[in-house]
DNA sequence: ATAAAAATTTAGATTAATCTAAATATAAAT
DNA sequence: ATTTATATTTAGATTAATCTAAATTTTTAT
């Protein structure tokens, strides 16, 4: 048995650790979790003694395979219920991730499966993020920032870094969805701002944005 | 802040004192939630000192207004749920209660209006109970068991007591739903068992059945 | 190479929820 | 009115998750 506690902390991991590559560290895990470093090396300890993890005292800790899989799957349902409550329940997509971080714990193969087949078995989330298929494979979409798009080409806007309400806001403010073609008309050298072609629209946008906005080329 | 486990301990008191009336003992708690009456114990100490429950020691609880409040809420989250699994994830209607039993924790305000809206605004769940509306109100239709209907009248089937898979199933195997026309053809002395008319089929059902199958008057 | 700083772990407490076994109170039976 | 049985509560432990403060290890800077 799983607890819930112990699901949060193994999405952090997987999370902080690129696919569950790089070897992750106490604090990053405290300051993810909102919780305290010492509580964190405790839950550490039962992680790697149920097999979900590899950890090694002051250097830091791994997901097993086992952990992956476990991540993955909380993952799936997250993003999952996030599609539910866009497209369904009329939720925007700045206030999902709450719901959902609740919702992800649910424990039921029946209700994801039906979920799955009930939304159509999407993809990507409503921040673009792509959803673990029942087997837990999926496809990351070659995508790059705004902030390393080159001159002049044309780009499509399919997903975000930042999930915060503000960013959303902003973004929903100026007419910035997942889908939105956008060209790339000028780099300022000063600040980094970017100015782009929206919607036959030409607006700048920050360092800041264009570091949160991920595009793929069309 | 209410825990999950003061949820369900507040819930099982409500459903245990029919509509929060009657005083609920100690055992009776235990035995609804698996649980040892020490534990009760102490729980109902919090729930009075939290002002959930009026409390006195040997003597039995109550919910207060705050506490039914509550458990009305839990009641319409779980009952919501369980349409939403049954209408739109093709749930049988002897599967959900497992599932809606964890879902009916999650706490936004937005997500229960909203499936509710999703739903339709339905009034009962998929056993015949009423699901209170936002502000938890909710009228309890006029039924009764088949046991006690009258000879030769016609009722339609609203409801069931006993929600256990056994009897769900029994009744799927028989083709007696909510909403199935039932007249009934006669009371057998000897075990109390009674013979009906449904779908136009006569079948004999046993008193057991007889004691979990609501009706109303057609 | 040493010292200072930062990161991490350990020690010791706390809170929530649970349990077993023993004590006490209430209810039922003689 | 006692005794017996049943119900309930208390006492004392346990497990999960967390915290603060102190100790230790690793990293960085001089
Ligand atoms: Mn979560
Ligand atoms: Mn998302
Ligand atoms: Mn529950
Ligand atoms: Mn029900």
């Amino acid at each position: 048995m799983i607890t819930l506690t112990e699901e949060n902390y193994i999405k952090a991991i997987y999370h902080l650790g690129k696919q569950g590559v790089e070897t992750v560290n106490t604090n990053a895990i405290a300051e993810a979790l909102q919780t305290k470093a010492s509580s964190v090396t405790d839950m550490l300890k039962k992680l790697a003694e149920k097999g979900y993890a590899d950890y090694i005292k002051y250097q830091g800790v791994n997901l097993t395979l086992e952990g992956k899989k476990i991540a993955i799957g909380i993952i799936r349902k997250h993003r999952l219920w996030e599609v539910f409550l866009v497209e369904k329940l009329n939720f925007k997509w700045d206030e999902v991730h709450q719901v959902a971080e609740d919702l992800e714990h649910i424990k039921s193969e029946k209700l994801i499966d039906q979920l799955d087949a009930y939304l159509k078995h999407p993809t990507h989330d409503p921040h673009g993020d792509p959803i673990p298929d029942r087997d837990g494979n999926f496809k990351q979409i070659e995508k790059i920032l705004l902030s390393q798009a080159t001159l002049g080409k044309k780009y499509q806007c399919v997903g975000v870094k930042d999930t915060s309400s503000a960013f959303l806001n902003y973004l929903d403010a100026n007419t910035i969805a997942l889908g939105t073609e956008i060209v790339l008309l000028h780099k300022e050298p000063f600040d980094q701002s970017i100015k782009i072609k929206i919607n036959s629209r030409e607006i700048t946008v920050s360092q800041n944005v264009a570091k949160n906005l991920f595009l793929k080329t069309v």
